[in-house]
DNA sequence: AAACATCTTTCTTTCGAAAATCCTGCATGC
DNA sequence: GCATGCAGGATTTTCGAAAGAAAGATGTTT
């Protein structure tokens, strides 16, 4: 390559495609890109001081996964969030994730259970360490809760046996993180729900193999977040 | 564009890049690369006539879409089948299909009766018109056919009120017809199944309104089609 | 002969410029 | 006044070449 200015960020094994993937997709997911916004390649191009195949190549490929539309000869813009849309991810992935529950705690092994143990705790370490704080959590504490939160709801469905569902969920937590986020940036309302009890019911249900009560506690974990989130985008910009 | 030697054929108002999207899938899907093969961008800009650039671009899109591989600096090849993978494709579509048809049922109007009475009737004609005649059917033929398949299975669900779920089913369709092209490439075990039959079945539950036959018929076609394909696939090459 | 380093070749990836297209504002004609 | 057509500029898209990395070949040492 030409340029190499290091700016010393630990990402260096990665193709500049790859790279521009990644931190386009945080971008967008962390609300720093407006929904719509169109996405020129100019601007794109001084932001990240990357050329236009590599960027071009990220967005064909976040257009694929709903977090960019292309227009044929216009462009790429931000895909746009709608109350409608928020509901359709949260039920799609209720959908993929309670059939993958399912079969995880049908298929389920000793290391799928030590799986959805640790991660629980995990989880409930970094939230007893943040939450009984009060403020305003920063960027990288949000994020770092964030992980824990994906990896304690990746390991429920970890042993469902089927790439597909996985990967489907996982694309899935990518959208709706783009309605989350801004939200728990927003102030959350505080008290109204214990979500690392809801957390704690799902993993004993399923430890339990009671697939049915397990389902049922997933869905109602992922209606109870679209609730507020819409509670909250309802007032504001539609 | 620097050349301009139209072939002549009526495809001129796409973009490179969607030209070699579609190509490139077809061509995947009818089986031309092999399963695994190396795609490499000299042989394929060769082939279709392109650069690099666009090339890419379509490679990237359909690396999410699950029918080619791409490795880090190594380039990309062919996704791989195997029955695992078939049944995989198969069980998610059912998940898929089976949820977007019920959702249909509970919200179908008359024109999404209309629909489906219309593309069965369009497809039926066409196996009429063509299966009785016992002989090989030409790629032309088959591709017709198939078209007419899929708006039958496209109608069944086109009410279903999530743009996801209809996305989803287009992209486990055509990961399907990987495996299903090539068997009926092959002499298909006549007599065995009346497909239109099943058809006929499908289209007279859902528009009885009746939820969990619909489901249950719907099901059961897609699981015939894999175990006729597994049946194939088993003696031959893994 | 095996292990290792180096060179060569092959292929991917990236770049920057050229070409094609779209959009905007303005003038022209009805 | 309103539609229509036409420059001029902005933006996307495509191209071909250059740079970079991996795989393979060659030769050297143990």
């Amino acid at each position: 390559m030409a340029s190499h200015e290091e700016t010393a960020s630990p990402e260096a094994s990665f193709t500049a495609a790859e790279t521009a993937y990644r931190k386009l997709r945080s971008d967008i997911v962390a609300g720093i890109f407006e929904p719509g916004q169109p996405l020129r390649l100019e601007f794109l191009r001084q932001r990240y001081g990357l050329s236009f195949s590599p960027l071009r190549e990220a967005l064909n490929r976040l257009q694929t996964e709903r977090l960019v539309l292309a227009a044929a000869l216009r462009g790429f813009s931000v895909a746009p969030v709608s109350i409608e849309e928020m509901w359709d991810v949260t039920e799609t992935r209720s959908l993929i994730e309670c059939e993958a529950l399912k079969r995880s705690i049908d298929r389920g092994d000793d290391d799928w259970e030590a799986g959805i143990v640790a991660a629980f705790h995990a989880l409930d370490l970094q939230v007893r360490r943040l939450a009984p704080v009060g403020r305003e959590l920063s960027v990288d504490e949000l994020s770092a809760l964030e992980i824990r939160h994906q990896e304690f709801h990746r390991a429920l469905i970890a042993k469902c046996g089927s790439r597909r569902l996985i990967n489907l969920s996982d694309q899935l937590h990518v959208e709706t993180q783009r309605y989350r986020l801004p939200a728990l940036a927003g102030k959350m309302p505080k008290g109204t729900r214990d979500v690392a009890f809801e957390h704690r019911q799902i993993m004993d249900a399923a430890l339990a193999r009671d697939a049915d009560k397990a389902q049922d506690l997933l869905a109602a974990h992922y209606r109870r977040t679209a609730e507020m989130i819409e509670a909250q985008m309802s007032p504001r910009s539609g």
